[in-house]
DNA sequence: TGCTGTGAAGTGCTTCACAGCG
DNA sequence: CGCTGTGAAGCACTTCACAGCA
């Protein structure tokens, strides 16, 4: 389904990264891993909120709908937080997962197509609370061109390049029709971004060096509908 | 990540499904393949748009980003679709696929949270578009009942049982807040439904033979997050 | 004693390589 | 001759099982 770019690799000794210390033990972090990494979070802030302050492996495991083992080797990838015998404390555990990733700090984001996709993607507060602001908003349509949308003003998918390096932004979301999902990644890896959000349902071609990843909903609606054809059987 | 229940085999004395006859060659087949299903899909058809009736397996892959056998491979869980020495026709193939995984039909399904992000999932034409039809929207907010939403009046959650039955749904939708998702999970389980694509950030408890699908953008942007940390190396 | 951290074993998906057929 | 369909090989992730430490 992905396509690895084959360089993902961890070099030990550039480690130390942002304030916090990440001794990394492992050369290549699988992708799941990385997905998990992220229910793990929510997993903790959920334990936060109900006051739990330790937890083990395997209950943790299976909030997460995962096995125990699997847990402790990806946490493995990014140093030892637990205590034997014990487990693991909650708050420093998320403090910790959340520094690996990186995402214990703001990332700002652009927008490409503000139609009823992109203006829901504005409305989702979620993002924020999560570090991740859409900071600039674009659209190739000159009439919503000026429009303001969410406390944005849409600008001209020309401006991007500049508006990019102004506000210092990391990541490009395309939520175009997907004719126009090519264009918009052209624009956005132009503008020198190299981490792309995909929500268009179309594949695009981008340069090697450059990170895409699809949201799509027809994948698990699909495999809902094969599964359910098959539990007749 | 995903918990598969370990029963998803294919028994070939019972293959023949809807009106087309599909000759299931292997027992057990991929999640990743059926994902895949999902994203030729989508590329056979752009094909079709622009008008290309035969296609070799080499160029559909590169257009899916995945290996030429890959995609051999996956087709031949479901039969012998191509033509040696030639390629696949791209309308039978389509064809082919989309009955394969029983989305040929229509599929009719509920939709529990009918705030923003329902909202915005109601507006997404493209569901209707793929034979996926919200026909039925609850909500436990007594201000919301009642209310009409993109032509569908708001029921009450407790109303979902009958509802079911009556409008034949076969899916369910969560899109409520995180700690609301596994109340909502309850009722779409007791009101018979087996399965669930849930949009909440929340794990969610159901019996075995449920299927959920978790569709989270974080895990997407977290991966997005930590890799762009890394190219820094 | 209990739970983590981790090498080793197991599993399942992907890619290769080529026979087989149009 | 070209491309499909497929066994076999390769690879990556998951699970097991237990040493090691609090």
């Amino acid at each position: 389904m992905y396509l690895y770019s084959h360089n993902q690799r961890l070099d030990p000794l550039f480690s130390e990264y942002a304030a916090m210390n990440r001794p990394l033990k492992s050369k290549h972090i699988p992708r799941a891993t990385i997905q998990r990494l992220a229910t793990y979070v929510q997993a903790l802030e959920a334990l936060s909120r109900d006051g739990v302050e330790v937890i083990s492996s395997n209950p943790l495991a299976e909030a997460c709908g995962v096995n125990g083992s699997q847990v402790r080797k990806d946490l493995a990838y990014f140093g030892e937080f637990g205590i034997r015998g014990v487990g693991y404390q909650v708050s420093s555990l998320l403090a910790a997962i959340t520094s690996s990733l990186g995402v214990d700090h703001e990332w700002r984001m652009a927008l490409i197509g503000v139609g009823n996709l992109g203006k829901a993607l504005l409305n989702h507060s979620e993002f924020r609370a999560r570090n991740f602001n859409i900071v600039g908003i674009f659209d190739c349509d000159p009439f919503k061109i000026g429009e303001i949308v969410h406390g944005l003003e849409v600008h001209c998918t020309q401006d991007l390049k500049q508006m990019v390096a102004e506000l210092d932004i990391a990541i490009g979301i395309i939520a175009t029709p997907p004719e126009r999902a090519q264009r918009a990644a052209q624009h956005l890896v132009d503008a020198g971004l190299s981490s792309i959000l995909n929500f268009s349902l179309a594949r695009i071609k981008v340069p090697d060096h450059v990170q895409v990843e699809y949201v799509d909903f027809f994948h698990h609606l699909y495999g809902l509908a094969f599964r359910h054809g098959q539990s007749r059987f």
